[in-house]
DNA sequence: TTTACTTGGTGTTACTTTTACCCGATGTTT
DNA sequence: AAACATCGGGTAAAAGTAACACCAAGTAAA
């Protein structure tokens, strides 16, 4: 047994980068660790893989255990594997996303965590273990994906202007995006509805809201459309 | 330490999908297992990762033991954890493809498979543990990428017709493409090296063969464009 | 040597999509 | 009522994509 015992020495965890828009910034959930190693500083949110627990079911529990929050939208990435990556032995982890509306929680204050917090994705430029390189790879996926799938509305209000839709879009590709073109695009797929609701308490004009219609998307697709929204190639001088 | 302990009662694997291209089919190189579980199955050739050996090693590893070849294109793609997906134990497995030229090599007769053997992607329907969710990840993967970035040139030989060329992307994007536009959009890129060489020995004119610019494609890239090969919206009828 | 056969290789046109661009409308605040 | 701020829409020019047909160059067979 001793040869292959040795195979067995090893654990993985899984690490969740959470993903909330506040209507101008890209924002993920970090939490302060509370022990060694890297205590005190900020990590993703992660946890060990229980032995009959399956990968997806254990990137659930950590954000259920952070975030209260069950069925949103969870997408494995990618898995890191250096040997030395853990001080403590040889863990390999996988890595997830998920993206939730900011406002349907708050962070729960008595959790493993002692202290959550979200923070501007592009102000995180120090974490523990290697979960920088972890949040790069999740923030590079989720751009992609962004531009093939409606997953932006995960990350917005049931509803929402067409200004707001179009800043997130904005934040996710990193790019200015043309109001106009953007607009006649958006509608163009017939997969918003539009609602009576008006903004309120706006010092100008009020804005329309609208929601994701799923129905209407699916139907989109059923026609053999794609959902497809992409940076400009040349951008307005 | 009992409670931890028990973590630290698991493996990993990595397994390879390794990809090669014949002038007519994708294919992918299987091994036919030895030993149980599944004693006499194809499977894709896997390993357990040593203790202190990097996914991305051990991958090259597997690779490299089947085909003896190193360098060559690998990608991480999925990881497969479902709790009992091995029948021995929990084991979870990180899948990669490949990219070989087939003729780079022949399939090692003596390694740790006993058999080994091209089969065509879309004549594989069973084999060992989940593997067949793997490879389909895998062809998934590969298509989107193949997309995107000229990875395409991997499974070709050093000098090509466009011929061969367009049958290679009609199979990884499993559509037809209309002939003169295929060339127009791929030499329009000015990514390829227009070769003296012509064929020899065919009963027909013969194609005038190109080679792969890595140099030009990398200033294709400086210069803010992108590779770009897609199905076409709506198919020739 | 002529003819048939097979694949190689190219240019143009119609159409669709994308980009770029501006101003009146509608509400609030002072 | 005037100033302000965002909402929301159409059009023209440019680029890109799809569709299409024929001659060229070689081999093989009659």
């Amino acid at each position: 047994m001793g040869e292959v015992d040795s195979f067995f020495k090893s654990a993985f965890s899984v690490d969740n980068v959470i993903f909330g828009f506040d209507g101008g910034d890209l924002k993920v959930l970090l939490i302060q660790r509370g022990a060694a190693p890297f205590q005190g500083k900020w990590a993703l949110p992660g946890d060990l893989v229980y032995p009959n627990e399956d990968l997806d079911a254990a990137a659930e529990r950590v954000l259920a255990q952070l975030t209260g929050l069950r069925g949103v939208y969870l997408e494995q990435v990618k898995t890191f594997g250096a040997v030395n990556r853990h001080p403590l032995g040889r863990v390999i982890t996988v890595a997830y996303f998920s993206l939730v509306k900011i406002a349907d929680f708050k962070v729960a204050p008595a959790s493993f965590a002692q202290t959550a917090q979200w923070f501007s994705v592009e102000k995180v430029h120090d974490l523990a273990f290697d979960h920088i390189e972890i949040l790069a790879a999740c923030r590079y996926q989720l751009q992609l994906k962004a531009k093939m799938e409606p997953v932006g509305f995960e990350l917005l209000p049931p509803k929402f202007t067409l200004t707001k839709l179009q800043n997130l879009y904005e934040c996710l590709l990193q790019t200015k995006l043309e109001k106009r073109n953007f607009r006649k695009k958006i509608l163009s797929m017939d997969i918003l509805q539009e609602l009576e609701e008006i903004q309120e308490g706006v010092a100008h004009r009020p804005a329309r809201y609208y929601g994701f219609d799923r129905e209407r998307y699916d139907q989109y697709i059923a026609e053999g459309l794609s959902f497809d929204i992409r940076e400009p190639k040349r951008q307005t001088a």
